[in-house]
DNA sequence: AATAAAGTTATCCGATAGTGCAACTTTACG
DNA sequence: CGTAAAGTTGCACTATCGGATAACTTTATT
């Protein structure tokens, strides 16, 4: 659970909560990465917006929620397949990804 | 050299490119972007785009052109982060991802 | 045609994504 | 409060990503 009122947390909220308490030191990593936690935080805030548990997005997705719970913490790293796959089938939306030169 | 037509440049082209003239930079504008895409095609289009070769790309991004090539022709799989550093610090753009629901 | 650059393909193998289960913690709610 | 739902974490396991190297094919240039 993450919040009290169902409302949306922003990005810096979340990587507050996720990073900010564990005392080991992710939270350079995060602002000097690849910004790895943004996949997460887009995958639990579209996953919010749905309506939908972990565990509902996990079925839809063909995994369990306890990976789901991985991939939004940021514990696990996502193949992009896997990301598409999660999006497409269990959010029942579609990824748009552009690069910029 | 791949084939002969007009996606690909010259080596004469490129070295003129990369190493004659380092004025200002006009690709500032490229975008390559799909909604539905094969990434390798995305990777792909990028790096022609900014006129280097997969050994190029490879040693800058922190791998080898044996698996830019393999990326680049849907052969593997890609982790998201390895396509945001072939992205970010091979091609010295950034990716933009949205969830559209 | 010869040579070199660019790209493809093959193989080995350590590292890790992803699965599955289960126990635990946190939050929601009567 | 007590219970259940939602989320987190740990562990063992399998599949495969991805690094490294090298041989090979295709294309470009002289």
């Amino acid at each position: 659970m993450k919040t009290k009122d169902n409302s949306l947390k922003t990005l810096e909220q979340f990587k507050d909560e996720q990073y900010g308490k564990r005392g080991t030191s992710k939270r350079e990593e995060l602002e000097t990465g690849y910004e790895n936690f943004k996949i997460g935080a887009l995958i639990h805030e579209a996953r919010i917006k749905k309506g939908m548990t972990q565990e509902q997005l996990a079925i839809k997705a063909g995994t369990t929620k306890s990976y789901i719970s991985k991939i939004e913490n940021n514990i696990k790293e996502v193949r992009f397949t896997t990301l598409q796959k999660i999006v497409e089938l269990g959010l029942g939306g579609h990824i748009e990804l552009s690069i910029k030169l």
